[in-house]
DNA sequence: TTATTTAACTAATGATTGTTAGTTTTAGAA
DNA sequence: TTCTAAAACTAACAATCATTAGTTAAATAA
């Protein structure tokens, strides 16, 4: 690991806890090991860390969803593997994953703007999904919007839950979750 | 509406937009029409803002669920009852009600401790009227943990949604949530 | 070894922060 | 009107911020 991709994960733990704004770039150095100056010579500037951070993490759900909007899945399935994306990231990288949820609105321009467009276009996904289960007769008649951003909304805060409960096995989540977000919209 | 009110309000509004940490005793002033010195003839420090904010929605939601918990509804209809709470301070009031999912980490002591202590019990009471749910039967044998939680992370996100529909039917939406969040978990 | 590059350091910059002190204006009571 | 209290103002404060400049140490290549 690079000392860059060091001061991103200690930042990211910082930001989580404290915010970005409330992290200083010598809260950042003192966790690395370092003096504050010292950092410039990895990065650019805070702004820049963030930024990684996030565009990084946007990308990833980015893909994966595109990956599952291509397939030839039911929208019953496409919904669980969704769930196991956020899962599995959110496993993987808790703090940047959580930093996205909260962290946003400190991006500058463009990258605010086309964080948001990332994420508009997610959730029009996530809808369009509900709603063709709907017309293939898999899901119930719900609002697709507000179906989506419930599910949306649950996945967001999955990392909030994985930091409280220490050591849940990630696939006896995803089963739980599934059992909870899909199979509660399921027709009946 | 005393001048303590309006600054509340407008630092309700920038502390939402920016952040509490970003938005500064200048901008406030700016926001209600004097200079930064002057809001000191009304508030006591910039903390003060956030912790009144803060602690005033949080007991408006803790004693909603304590007339829910004290009621003898069903789990259904406690449900329910939860979710119209839940949209009536989220119409009322969503600039406040937006902070207290985001901006809770500012909070310092003894506010802060006090706050995760009223957040756990809302969270614990949630999860108690699902398990008596479960027990009477009018609920799917879910996992009560994960039902909770993807309740109420949906039901805090309400506020985004509020934000970006921008005249939603309150009785509607409530409708339309409990399809989701309780027929999603009901017995089928 | 020596030369060169990388990455650490110290010190300082200007900007912004929350907040206080002291003063003037405004508004209501007498 | 005059007196008083509330609430605005200007000016300044010490602290902290991200960042830069210039310098030294460490690591790598020759």
């Amino acid at each position: 690991m690079t000392k860059k991709e060091v001061i991103k994960q200690e930042a990211a733990r910082l930001f989580r806890l404290k915010g970005y704004k409330a992290t200083s770039m010598r809260d950042i150095a003192q966790e690395v090991g370092m003096e504050a100056a010292s950092l410039y010579n990895h990065i650019s500037n805070k702004q820049e860390i963030l930024a990684e951070l996030m565009m990084h993490i946007a990308e990833l759900f980015t893909d994966g969803m595109e990956n599952i909007r291509n397939s030839s899945l039911s929208p019953r399935e496409k919904m669980e593997r969704l769930i196991a994306l956020h899962i599995r990231y959110t496993v993987e990288k808790p703090d940047a994953v959580a930093i996205i949820t909260s962290e946003w609105v400190h991006l500058e321009e463009p990258n605010h703007k086309k964080y948001l467009l990332l994420r508009s276009a997610y959730e029009q996904n996530i809808q369009n999904i509900i709603e063709n289960g709907i017309m293939e007769k898999q899901f119930a008649k719900v609002d697709t919007k507000i179906a989506a951003f419930s599910i949306l909304s649950t996945l967001r805060w999955l990392y909030s839950w994985h930091h409280q409960q220490e050591q849940i096995n990630p696939v006896e989540l995803e089963q739980k979750m599934i059992q909870c977000l899909v199979d509660g919209i399921a027709v009946r």
